[in-house]
DNA sequence: CTGAAAGCGCTTACAG
DNA sequence: CTGAAAGCGCTTACAG
């Protein structure tokens, strides 16, 4: 069913019936009403192909995150699609499943897909080669009218960003945690190439730094971006002999794992040991113990990061929004 | 950055250059090698739009659930996701917000879009005008190519099915529940219109009743299908005064809800009362206690339905992809 | 207000 | 193996 059809049973000529759909010009309304109910009656759907092509933009924003179950992008993912239906926009999502080259093929799909934007939700990589790969992808799509916005700091990426103040909650957190009267600490982290791994562990331990607390290096478990990361990281961290009192993980994610870990090994939270993760993803109110967290406005995180992309007009310098976390002490912590 | 151009650039036409590029068709080497040349040098990107518009047929894969955020879907979504990757496509998904009508309206997009198939991994609703509606969308798509594939019981749609088993898996878990020794049973639904809901009530019931076992009428709640649907069902539960030795949430979703409806009520699980969800998705194994459930395998489900929708060759009827659910018993439910 | 025509960027029979 | 040409289904100046 194409448009010449709907025309043609109407009695008019595609440009006219093409008019009418798309409400661009005034039409006679004799006309007007014969093509819409050929439109109607024919069960008639632009090819959004077509469309697209001939007017060279699309209905798509195409979004980049690195797990679709994780919940901290599930929520960021949700703001964004709840943005975007209010645009009348269609969301492309697509997982990395954590592998940064892919995360470059997925832009290169999008800009074949002449998306409307991109957002890059995950947290940016500190690495030259891949910086360098992301931005000779981004900047022809850029030049070419294309938006892009991501959520996280990414160094090179000169775009609209969202940023969630990963260091300014990871010291404010450790404040919180010093407030207890904990002074010996371990902390479970991701990948140290992660931007969001690097602030947030660094305004942590700075903030103990200030108030004259160290945090040893073999207290600093690395693991995996994941629930089973967390466990694996904290079960590593036992096994070596916990020295700690408190044990903060760098995401609420990987503290899900820590609590099983604790657990499994019989210590109890927080009698034993206090625990504490970052992000506030909606699960971790209804664990037990409820989880001390730092509070991020996940799904207005992601409106935002799609009215910064799709701002009018087009940015000349790329503008920074900051979301600042908040710590929210619940029973998973308690003075040591 | 057009073909034309890197054709020009490479000496040759722009079908010689498609044709390379697609690697359809032989072509001599060394022209072969310019055009790849060309086209590496210039940073040529096809245009998805003009290749889908002259060979109808795109790379998308649509997929259309409730609410990204719901580990369920999310879940499922993975599924989908892996099994779309591994064939060079891309996933579109789209969340309803479980506004029906929005349900259809995606459907439509899709279709603008020519998307290669469209997989509905939402719960059927059992509503005549919008099955009626959703048809009317559905058939034309399928009868010009397009093919559909959907998770759980849809009445009317004839599309390849992925079916979990809720009515057996409803049953399974009542047996389970009653060689616990239980008998005084409330059970925390969603809306009775979802396929998913009346199919898991009704094995549950039935399994009692075999066993001589009623359920009454006010200890069937209804919620939304959310955590904060359980809450509140489970609270209004807890108001009119709790007679049930155990409490089956229709999801594990709404379980979660309970669970913290319970403790805000001064319950303890299972000392003063059990509880049992369904789905198992993966956070339930680290609540505490962690939750009985009938396990769902969610990421295979999801495979399963991207699978079938593209089998080759395509569908004279359409077929059943059942998937068993096993009660697994955990921490959560105890003697009476 | 309306139509004929060009053009968006590809692919693919059809010739050669 | 290669190219000229038609065509995919729209939109949008350009005339009238």
């Amino acid at each position: 069913m194409t448009l010449e059809v709907v025309a043609r049973y109407a009695g008019v000529s595609p440009a006219t019936a093409s008019r009418v759909l798309n409400g661009t010009t005034r039409v006679r309304d004799e006309l007007r009403e014969r093509v819409l109910a050929a439109a109607d009656l024919l069960g008639y759907i632009p090819n959004a192909h077509a469309q697209a092509l001939a007017s060279a933009s699309s209905q798509v924003v195409g979004v980049i995150c690195h797990d679709v179950s994780d919940p901290y992008f599930a929520a960021i993912a949700s703001g964004v699609m709840r943005a975007a239906s209010e645009r009348g926009l269609l969301m492309m999502l697509a997982s990395t499943f954590r592998d940064p080259s892919r995360e470059i093929a997925y832009v290169s799909t999008l800009r074949a897909q002449q998306a409307r934007a991109i957002l890059l939700i995950s947290s940016g990589f500190q690495d030259r080669a891949w910086e360098r790969a992301m931005s000779a992808e981004l900047d022809p799509y850029l030049r070419g009218g294309g938006r892009v916005a991501v959520v996280s700091r990414h160094r090179t990426l000169r775009v609209d960003t969202v940023l969630p103040e990963n260091r300014a909650g990871g010291a404010a957190l450790a404040r919180a945690l010093l407030d207890l009267g904990h002074r010996d600490f371990a902390v479970l982290t991701g990948p140290r190439a992660l931007t969001t791994v690097s602030d947030r562990l660094g305004g942590f331990r700075d903030a103990l730094a200030r108030a004259g607390v160290d945090l040893a290096p073999d207290q600093i478990v690395e693991g995996a971006f994941t629930r089973d990361g967390g466990y694996d990281a904290c079960s590593g961290l036992l096994q070596r002999g916990l020295r700690a009192t408190c044990v903060f993980a760098i995401t609420d994610v990987m503290a899900i794992g820590a609590l099983a870990a604790l657990r499994d090994h019989g210590l109890r939270v927080p009698e034993d040991v206090s625990l504490a993760g970052f992000d506030d993803i909606p699960i971790v109110r209804d664990l037990s113990p409820p989880l001390t967290t730092v509070a991020l406005p996940l799904a207005e995180m992601g409106e935002a990061v799609m009215a910064l992309a799709l701002r009018e007009p087009p940015h000349r310098r790329s503008r920074v929004a900051r979301f600042g976390g908040e710590v929210v002490l619940r029973a998973s912590t308690a003075p040591p």
